[in-house]
DNA sequence: CGCGGCCTTGATCGCACTCAATTCTAGTGG
DNA sequence: CCACTAGAATTGAGTGCGATCAAGGCCGCG
């Protein structure tokens, strides 16, 4: 199968020795002579809101770190509809199953403008061998992928619509201003917590009148948290 | 918080080069000059259905590698349910989050009776800068460890009761003879699958009804597996 | 202006929850 | 061996929440 191929703008080849954010990501403890071992190109890629980074199924060649933007991860149930199981940020790694399996094990999509890394597997593979704090590196990402898959499954897929919705909201907030949040479509936040859009929609709006949140644009994208405890409590 | 301590059964000190599931955990590759740098004890215990290996918040200080039985990791939500979020078997690793966190993320508890081998975290600690190989085998768990938990959630998460019911007996097939199939107690099986006990009773009860299934014992938990197609395709 | 995409809102329906009673099993002690 | 009990599973009746079907509104865009 030939998957749908990728809108993706390439940035050119990336210098990970000048990363503005290397201390977040993978590299962060390799010495000169780690990165003298690099030869394949490391590309710095910039993917729309939409654009795929990989489909389930793909061979996995490369694994991905997210410099900027949001990134869902996708899964296909076999009866057709699909889930949203993980959110990825800056500094989290999408792909990082390619270590092991031979294909990528979920679809990844870009949620917004995202700036990203494509770093080929040959090159984690051998740094891994000779570098410990790769290795290290390496498992803080797996801890961090498990825990909030776990977290997402027990805040997001548990209680009333009301809920659920209530714990989009307070996942989705800002890490620079957390008083906002922005939202996905009613369909993905649908995806990502088993409800239907128009519960989705009825419970934002729900939250809106009760003075919760507050809408800061006219398509029901960018809100305001009003009162956080209110949220939290769900009641 | 001083945690409710756990019942085990002590069954001595392993030797791991001997081990019976060594090629399937941790300390397959491990060579004789890495075994000889292992001074802190491991040690082999048993825990029987309902015993704690740990709770949420204990302070973590051993890996825990599941050698026979099935484990509940459980984890608890703020209002005071109950979630399974995933089912560990011999050979996976409860407590990796330890190598990473001070304390542990989720409670675990053995729901058969389980043989366990407890390792001290400074055991993985000091190997693994050594050892590229236990490197390997230890990220090869976390994969598995994401892959599990992602899977529970669009399997057992999704869809009608019927088929989150359905999905539960499918993976709680034995591995020996995967035409029997051991289940849970209902409301443990409601804390798989976000149902309450009741409707999961009424959903086991109508698949043995339509013949998909047919029971072994007389108390709802060992089953035959008579129609795995219609189990699939859950309509 | 018309069109398409997305969000919102309304009315109705059905599935899963709730509350409750009953049955079955294993375990205990007479 | 039987009576009694506690715990678990099962079954029933009624309710309510979220799905479904449908209509209408808002926004951006050609």
């Amino acid at each position: 199968m030939i998957p749908i191929q990728i809108e993706s703008a390439w940035r050119g080849t990336s210098d990970c020795r000048h990363c503005g954010i290397r201390d977040m990501v993978l590299f962060a403890d390799l010495n000169e002579s780690d990165f003298a071992s690099i030869h394949a190109p490391i590309d710095d890629l910039v993917f729309h809101a939409g654009d795929t980074l990989f489909l389930e199924g793909d061979s996995a060649e490369h694994v991905f770190t997210i410099r900027k933007g949001l990134v869902k991860v996708v899964r296909n149930t076999p009866d057709g509809r699909v889930r949203i199981v993980r959110i990825l940020r800056a500094g989290d790694v999408a792909g990082l199953e390619g270590l092991f399996a031979p294909s990528y094990e979920s679809d990844v999509v870009a949620a917004s403008e995202a700036s990203v890394c494509r770093i080929p597997i040959s090159i984690i593979k051998n740094l891994s061998t000779t570098s410990p704090r790769l290795h290290m590196r390496l498992m803080e990402r797996w801890h961090k992928a498990v825990k909030d898959s776990e977290d997402w499954l027990a805040d997001l897929n548990f209680g009333t619509a009301r809920q659920r919705v209530a714990n989009i909201i307070l996942k989705m907030r800002h890490d620079e201003d957390p008083s906002l949040t922005s939202l996905f479509s009613r369909e993905d936040m649908g995806a990502m917590s088993d409800l239907k859009l128009e519960t989705v929609s009825r419970e934002v709006s729900r939250w809106v009148k009760e003075g919760a949140i507050e809408p800061m644009d006219r398509i029901g994208r960018l809100y305001r948290i009003i009162d956080l405890p209110k949220l939290k409590r769900a009641d």
